[in-house]
RNA sequence: GCAGGCGUAAUUCAAUGGUAGAAUGAGAGCUUCCCAAGCUUUUAAUGCGGGUUCGAUUCCCGUCGCCUGCUCCA
């Protein structure tokens, strides 16, 4: 059964190294925190494991890893300056969106309707100076999503790679937003990571992959040890979408503080590559967007069918990694009540994510033989590429085990008094879920670890 | 942002207006020791600041952080 309090899991995370609190020695800082040694290793093989599956299993998606700092002017045209900077309301019946101070009695200045939802602060983006004179002229936003950047650079990309439709571009990398409650532990910070994909098509093709990528988006999670039943496809409702999309589809996790959103996939239309062109006017856009007469490039691609320009739509996969990392982990948390009447804690990683993948385990570490087998093993083991591998010391076998239970490592590795002393030398092997040993010759390790991990 | 609750070792919990305890963990040692075994030993805390008081971890105020609910979540 996972975990279903947030404290078994921060406890957790903070006693075996996963995660802190940043700047806890001060008191802390809202909203934020710090990946340790093992939370590090976790989360990067999530971003490994999407960044191969977006990247390197396809031959239809290029990389970017764009500056965080952010030219004002692209947040301007992209409509966040807009609607993050004072109270807002949308009108449920129009969808229109107007600052609460503009509204006359309670009506949406556009069709009337009283249908109109809380007055909201959109304050988020964080602001900056670049260089040393603070002045009105050098204001500069930290990155609210990743997203923008894999848009102002769409022509570049094309340019340099010659893609045509459909493509890809993916991003992983940091994002910032003052929300006005971080909450839930990782859930909701201040300072996260996103993993998004734009994924660029003709228009009119855009729901059949958008449903494409509903698909791949499912599978993915599977494979990170969602089971199905643990997640659900919410197809958000025409009211219930963002100004700028034509449809979102939101994966939800029954997280310990609720069903909340992992990643959403959205079709966000010719909006955004539309914010950012020049001469607006040649294209036929379909979103409502801000009229741009800054933009030095046009944001479309040739279309050799139709012989003509096109500005594509756009389907987004948008993850939140540090979502990710707390899901595989409330996921992966279990209690086991042993026979012996003890209680186990394992975290039931999927081996490609563990942080830690082979523990080497000595019966008796006050043993010179063993303990250099042990050494001797380490150093074997670490060149083959499979990630880390760590010696434990603690001298108790059972303390070994448990440790590494509760981090996830899938194997123990376990050097006794046969291995040094008979010959061909063995080696035992322990799995973390089922607690089963096996015993194979040394000199087999290598090709088994390598088809184990593989 | 509003309301309420809570801050004691790394973790989980005690206690007290007058010497802050335990268990687990972590470190060292012994043990031919395979599932948190045993023995010896070491380590370590009242979030921060101010006030009241002879004396504050305890009472009060502020602050920071966490939790719950509301709000928010483009």
């Amino acid at each position: 059964m996972p975990a279903t309090q947030m404290e078994q899991l921060v406890s957790l995370c903070k006693r075996r190294g996963f995660i802190f609190q940043n700047s806890d020695i001060y008191g802390g800082l809202q909203g934020l925190y710090d990946y340790g040694p093992l939370g590090v290793e976790l989360k990067n093989n999530i971003k490994q494991a999407w960044w191969r599956s977006m990247v390197y299993e396809r031959d239809d998606v290029e990389g970017l890893d764009a500056a965080i700092l952010t030219n004002r002017k692209v947040l301007h045209y992209s409509g966040h300056e807009d609607t993050f900077s004072d109270p807002m309301v949308d009108c449920k019946e129009c969808k229109g969106r107007f600052r609460a101070d503009h509204l006359a009695d309670g009506k949406c200045p556009n069709c009337g309707s009283k249908d109109l939802t809380e007055p909201r602060p959109f304050n988020l983006m964080f602001k900056t100076t670049v260089g040393p004179v603070v002045d009105e002229n050098n204001i500069a936003y930290l990155r609210p999503e990743t997203a923008q950047a894999i848009f102002t650079q769409f022509k570049n990309v094309v340019d340099s790679t010659s893609r045509k439709l459909p493509f890809g571009i993916a991003q992983i990398g940091k994002t910032f937003r003052n929300e006005i409650t971080p909450k839930n532990f990782i859930f909701r910070v201040r300072e996260f990571e996103q993993a998004e994909l734009e994924f660029f098509v003709k228009p009119g093709e855009d729901e059949a992959w958008h449903e494409h990528w509903k698909q791949a988006r499912i599978n993915w999670w599977v494979e990170q040890g969602l089971p199905r039943d643990r997640f659900r496809v919410y197809d958000q409702k025409q009211d219930e979408l963002a100004h700028y999309a034509k449809a979102c589809s939101d994966i939800e996790y029954a997280f310990p503080h609720g069903i909340e959103e992992l990643e959403g996939i959205a079709n966000r239309r010719d909006y955004d590559l539309g914010n950012h062109t020049k001469a607006q006017e040649e294209f036929k856009l379909e979103a409502h967007c801000h009229e741009n007469h800054e933009s030095n490039t046009k944001m479309c691609i040739r279309d050799d069918e139709t012989n003509s320009w096109v500005i594509p739509y756009v389907i987004e996969p948008s993850m939140g990694v540090d979502r990710a990392v707390l899901a595989v982990l409330t996921e992966g948390y279990t209690e086991e009540k042993l026979e012996n009447g003890t209680e186990r804690i394992v975290m039931k990683l999927k081996k490609h994510l563990a942080p830690i993948k082979i523990a080497i385990v000595p019966l008796k570490k006050n043993n010179e033989a063993i303990m250099a087998k042990c050494h001797e093993l380490k150093k074997n083991l670490m060149k083959l590429g499979i990630g880390r591998v760590a010696l434990e010391n603690t001298g108790n076998i059972g303390k070994a085990y448990r440790r590494h239970d509760e981090i996830g490592t899938p194997l123990c590795l376990t050097v006794d008094f046969e291995t040094i002393e008979q010959a061909p030398e063995t080696i035992t092997l322990r799995d973390r879920d089922t607690m089963e040993q096996i015993r194979i010759p040394t000199s087999e390790l290598p090709a088994y670890l390598r088809d184990y991990f593989a």
